[in-house]
DNA sequence: GCCAACGTTGGC
DNA sequence: GCCAACGTTGGC
């Protein structure tokens, strides 16, 4: 099992509506990197959720991977922002993945906590300059996370 | 293949 | 809204 980080912006997609749906098709993510990270998940992967771009960044809860990789659809939509016209069902592009929802933490694990977590300071997600959306987590940052945001597995 | 210009992400 | 730190694009 493999665990992972997934940002996403709360006025787009948050975890509430996550919760609602109980499942989501992970796309849109147009980087190469986090193409390839989303291609390496796996059903079961365990997944945490980061809400950015809003109050308070951090960790807000869990999500499972429930699917294969597979391609991603809104690459061949003429309609969507995430539209590639370099992409076809062919041969896609890009690849998606399907997350259920697991749980809320009880408590938020903001980005500023992080940074003063000795488990948590080689993290990806606290590196200078790093935009990717999706990443690894070590199974020391998962369970570090889990307990800052007084989450019981 | 180089690199400048441009666009995007995301914290603050 | 600002700006640093990227990734991408495209001329040459």
């Amino acid at each position: 099992m493999h665990f992972w980080l997934v940002k996403t912006e709360p006025t787009t997609y948050s975890i509430d509506t996550l919760r609602k749906d109980r499942t989501v098709s992970w796309d849109g993510v147009r980087n190469y990197q986090a193409r390839n990270f989303i291609r390496q998940m796996k059903p079961h992967d365990r997944v945490i959720v980061y809400h950015s771009s809003c109050e308070t960044p951090g960790a807000v809860g869990l999500a499972a991977v429930v699917s294969a990789p597979f391609a991603d659809a809104t690459a061949h939509d003429r309609g969507d922002p995430h539209y590639d016209p370099r992409s076809t069902p062919e041969k896609p592009v890009w690849s998606s993945v399907t997350l259920a929802y697991t749980a809320h933490f009880p408590k938020l694990v903001s980005l500023s906590q992080m940074r003063t977590n000795s488990r948590l300071a080689g993290m990806q997600l606290l590196k200078q300059g790093n935009r990717l959306s999706v990443l690894p987590l070590t199974p020391i940052e998962f369970e570090a996370l889990c307990q800052l945001g007084s989450y019981t597995n």
